[in-house]
DNA sequence: GATGAATGAGACTTCATTCAT
DNA sequence: GATGAATGAAGTCTCATTCAT
């Protein structure tokens, strides 16, 4: 006689009408005019595939891998639930291939960042700039977070996230620190925890998703506020 | 084929198996020796409870609230999986008391920290001691892990950890920073944000659950290299 | 659009009551009057299996393996559909086990009756006469018949067919032959293909089954003539 | 993320392989050699017809009517799915047509043996070696294993296949043992089981598909033995 | 005619919750 | 209080069938 699973099921508002998914987003680089009937195919293809991972991000972030319902991620991109299949194997290759798609563009900018040579004051607003503007004010963010509220349960996404993005981070940061270090402007000691350079951004992310309504956090300032004390650390050594 | 359904319930075996619900842990003060019969049953009562509450801590940071099975937690707690309902009203409801349960007491600690009027350099050093032993750990590593992996479908008890936790630390951290910064030991910007203390130990729990395996990382080192930072900071001032 | 999957799936009768799972059937030896309340539940469970196999041996003949919905079987047996998972890991184990559970009791039967050495025109009656009774006119019958349309899908089973029950027959049926011919009841060459008398029952399960309606079939009457065929041959000899 | 459907559909790929639908096969008389270019596009409808059939062959025999996926149907025909709804209303009417595409032409053949007015070991051993040649060793081996398998929950086949081909059978093994029976070939109650005559045909059948593999079976030998058996009976008369 | 992307009904299976014992 | 068998709602995935191109 059961009645329904978890109370927190209730109030799940059926998804009736979305809007066509958004131009251009990041899920793709950009779709040159397609020529031929054949072409013209394979981008709606592309399309659809779009609109629903597009869907997913938005139904995963809600509710979380397991919660999500492949029904509302249909309904969210207007096709019939059966399409999805044509697309990804199953719900955790849809949800992978998520990730996959979001966070991949972001490894070339990252990369970039490590090779430039210039004072770390320039190169931490820089830094702070684009977290901000491309990842925490994006969907990205969402992404990330799904990363690590579900990423305990996706050893393999945790480690292409490791291997094809973090580790890159991490090591962009060291070789920053390193010759930031080497120049003077920060104590040696942070080298061995780029981590604590990521810290903040992280919270913020955290802190958006469950506590910005008691307490609104401004992240760039935090962020702003953050690479200061590490600047400001210099002087002493 | 015998239909009989006549014999009466008599000699219902007990419980194959009954894991002595380990000695102190921290789900419930102490259970000072149960004098008469009745504090007896309700010792025994108190045992199962925490007996199904640490199951169900594993089971959850092992799996995530949605992919954790009651049969599971129930097995592991020895007990029947009925009997949960006579703990719990429901899975969401065991989920929400075990966050409380084992984050309450830690409310009290922290208060205490936010009172002492002592150099930032000392109080800071004691913060982190507290923070690694009495949180990294311990079980109570996993409960925040679960917080910030699951508090998003568990409004509740985001905003139960908020109320009852979480702004009682950065409360106390925010009064710390203010008495810091009145000393000259921390530049004043960093009272608006006292996240970014509590930060790295944010962090170190999630890289624990996601990435410890590729790479390690010492907690302890961190939070040290962190406050070493945030105190270098103060000369600039 | 797709609207029905295949004209043969209608007019499928719900099945809203059925009778009480048949007294002693042939699915389980005898079960002595439960004695404590622990054996009732016992007993209760074992009534309940042979419920779901009974009611899973009727719909798995009349429509196939693949064809029959458990939900059909659950309803037919006066259970959830839940319940069958509670005795049987998935649907594909429900067959197996059904298969076994009738044609294991066979199997001493047959041993016995290879041993036995009486004049072939004895054996041969009381070979057919087993055979009506205990197959042709049984649920066996349907059992033998769903080995033979749906072991092909199954290697498994008709390995366990073969090895188990099969392999079992056609021993004693050699042995009952190489006696004969010894004997000059058959001829020489019968000893390699026992299959040859079994023949004539398998063709009778099969036909029962496809064409009674247009044109019945005397079983006993052709089996009868069968062995007179072979008995008649050793003159022959 | 262009929405170009504007691109009309011009050159649309031919399939990418079109297997050449195999010479002369059982499923259609002779394709005499098309005259005009409407006879031309008739026999290519049908050369796509019998890949089909041939496909659905081999899949349904592999499968099972339920388990058989049009889309590997469509696949081993190289068509696309699609194309199968052209030829054929649904997959039970491709299922059917299979089975009367194939067995048709058995029938004449079959009407002719009765006919012939020749000593019964002479009819015996070509009509073994008829069912050896043009049925055991060929696909319609596998219709026939069909008819058997599946032909209980398709009634509408069984009637064709019972009116059509086995009463055609039964009717001319019946004249065959009823003139050896005149003749004292066999005994008289013989006629009246015709089945007995087939049963090792069908015996065959079944165990090539099942248990080949455990012991494999010379039909060919069993038949003769049979035969043997049959003729060896008459001089008891 | 041919294609194959799209559809959506349907079936298996899981598991939170209940309740007779 | 405790048990664990039973329930049935719900979700994933499949695949026959349709239809725009």
């Amino acid at each position: 006689m059961a009645k329904s699973r978890t109370a927190s099921a209730q109030g799940r508002a059926k998804v009736t009408a979305m809007a066509k998914p958004r131009g251009g987003n990041a899920l793709r680089p950009l779709a040159t005019k397609a020529a031929s009937a054949q072409d013209a195919r394979k981008a709606r293809g592309l399309e659809r595939r779009d609109a629903i991972l597009t869907a997913a991000l938005e139904e995963f972030s809600a509710r979380g891998f397991e919660a999500t319902r492949l029904d509302d991620v249909a309904a969210r991109a207007r096709i019939a639930k059966g399409t999805i299949y044509l697309y990804f194997r199953d719900k955790e290759t849809l949800f992978q291939e998520l990730i996959r798609a979001m966070l991949t563009p972001l490894v070339g900018t990252i990369e970039a960042l490590g090779a430039a040579d210039v004072p770390l004051a320039v190169l931490a607003d820089r830094l702070v700039d684009i977290f901000v503007r491309e990842v925490y004010e994006t969907r990205r963010k969402d992404v990330v977070r799904l990363m690590i509220t579900e990423g305990r349960r996706f050893p393999k996404i945790a480690e292409f996230y490791y291997r094809e993005v973090l580790s890159h981070i991490i090591g962009a940061m060291r070789a920053i620190l390193r010759r930031a270090a080497a120049r003077g402007e920060v104590p040696a000691e942070l080298v061995d925890f780029p981590q604590i350079l990521v810290a903040p951004g992280l919270v913020a992310i955290i802190w958006s998703g469950l506590f910005e309504r008691f307490e609104p956090l401004d992240v760039r300032a935090m962020m702003k506020t953050h690479v200061a004390l590490v600047l400001a650390a210099r002087k002493k050594a």
